[in-house]
DNA sequence: TCCAAATTAATTGCGTACAATCAAAGAAAT
DNA sequence: ATTTCTTTGATTGTACGCAATTAATTTGGA
């Protein structure tokens, strides 16, 4: 109809993607305060659980974010005694993140989040794997 | 296999979706710089093309921020001379924003945006279409 | 060996997000 | 009319996100 029709907000994809992910990064935060986390913190939590100990470059590929944002970040957590920074003695320019035994201990309240969160989705299994399968697609291609 | 699984990124709905927010939002960058706009601003403005005059309390609900965001934001946009600020005569406790004839003529400018971001998108219409309608029952379920 | 290029974090600066609080104005009730 | 409640934005403070710059260090030639 409306030669303006491609800039109506019902018409973008990107809307409901930017919408949804506030949202619930929203409904996560009752569960992460009781950790004193916040969602971002939270996820390099995530990656520090698994990895142990890891460069702050390669804690950016798996999140998607860069120092900037991780350098404060991580400050943050280390004033909470949840990780450690030291550079590594074989490359000085290597900043290693590793989890503290606080760090650790964490790791057992964390585990009931992401139950207590599927109890707060409103879509069904069915429609979570195609969720996931298809912003995964879509991320494949955007990022780089 | 491991009592942490459910903490591993990978098994997380919440992280592509908000890694996909994101990208989208790098994505659309090139093409807002060309129009001086944020990707906030460009939604702020989509809403304003279509209403012309809106309190900035229904901003808000459309875009499902609060004055804490809105605020600064609209100052910039008037210091850019895109919209109007000032209070309803009926109830001065409203505060509305309006387009001005600058902003107007960004419009023109900005209905090329929707294109060029559609041929970035690496997933094909069914899949958006899919990815649109699931994402608006999770905000659906998640809002309020 | 020495120097240019590359790698890696840190820093800076701007713009969101959003909770919490405040203040002003209007509405509603007795 | 006075008090109370509600509505609406603005303000404040904390935490991202990210581009751009800087600094330190290492690497890779000539």
């Amino acid at each position: 109809m409306d030669k303006y029709d491609a800039l109506k907000l019902e018409n973008q994809l990107c809307f409901p993607l930017y919408a949804c992910s506030k949202a619930v990064i929203r409904s996560y935060k009752p569960f992460l305060d009781e950790l004193e986390l916040t969602y971002t913190q939270y996820i390099a939590m995530m990656v520090l659980w698994e990895k142990k100990s890891i460069s702050v470059k390669e804690l950016g590929e798996y999140l998607y974010l860069d120092s900037g944002t991780l350098t404060p970040l991580l400050k943050t957590l280390e004033k909470k005694n949840y990780v450690k920074r030291e550079r590594s003695s074989e490359d000085e320019r290597v900043l290693k993140v590793s989890v503290t035994d606080q760090g650790i201990k964490l790791r057992d309240k964390a585990v009931e989040v992401p139950a207590k969160m599927g109890s707060c989705i409103g879509i069904d299994g069915e429609e979570a794997q195609a969720l996931y399968k298809i912003l995964y697609k879509l991320l494949g291609s955007l990022d780089n």
